[in-house]
DNA sequence: AAAGATCGTTTCGGCCCCGTATCTTTGCCG
DNA sequence: CGGCAAAGATACGGGGCCGAAACGATCTTT
């Protein structure tokens, strides 16, 4: 079932869901934050330092450093793999699902306006 | 014609473009570049710094920089108003829309490949 | 023409992100 | 054990964006 959508259409999604995030008051992420945010909360776990720089082809302080951020945020936490202490695995906090969620919500809003 | 997203689609149709932008070598927008581009390019023209910190519920100097930025990537082009010379009218350039239009193109494949 | 309002820009100090290189901890294997 | 590889974090210098305030140029009003 692949979601149809037409160019003028796309555009002015992503314009209305821009124009809803900056002008709102959340936590402003970078495109690379939220596309480890996004990755961790819908690509199944485990998810490691590692595998998210290999996924996203970025290098790994890219990923410790966005991962400083949001845990900041409490938007994941970290945890040691008690397998191989070397790894380290990113899990999903309360607030991170609601942060995701509450985000899907104003796309698929800002798509059920669309008219064009 | 609204369109129809299920929040799971919507995150996931999200999480792909912003996977597809950030792997690529595309030049990085920040959201707030990327609301202000979008509105140049989608709504009707004149467009001025203070129409678009209006629109966007921001300051003045961050359009200012947003169009810095985007000027040396040829994206927008700043143009005195004739009639009222305190005005800057921002223009579209060929580049800009070659931009825009390539970053609809990604949007509407990711949407295309959307399956849940 | 002088005073005031409007528009966009610039300046300032501060913060965060970047890429590269280096470091620490941990596991692997001879 | 000792050397090496792997995972993640850290250090460093550089650059961009931030908000608030001040600035110069251009209308508008009186």
């Amino acid at each position: 079932m692949p979601v149809i959508l037409r160019p003028s259409q796309a555009l002015r999604l992503w314009q209305q869901v821009c124009l809803s995030e900056v002008r709102g008051a959340m936590p402003d992420l970078t495109e690379r934050q939220m596309a480890i945010l996004l990755t961790i909360y819908l690509d199944p776990p485990p998810h490691t330092v590692r595998g998210l720089a290999e996924k996203l082809n970025v290098t790994k302080p890219v990923i410790t450093r966005a991962l400083d951020t949001m845990s900041g945020l409490k938007f994941v936490k970290r945890h040691r793999d008690a397998s191989d202490r070397r790894n380290v695995l990113v899990r999903r906090t309360v607030e991170g699902a609601l942060f995701v969620e509450r985000f899907g919500d104003v796309v698929v809003a800002r798509a059920a306006e669309l008219s064009l």
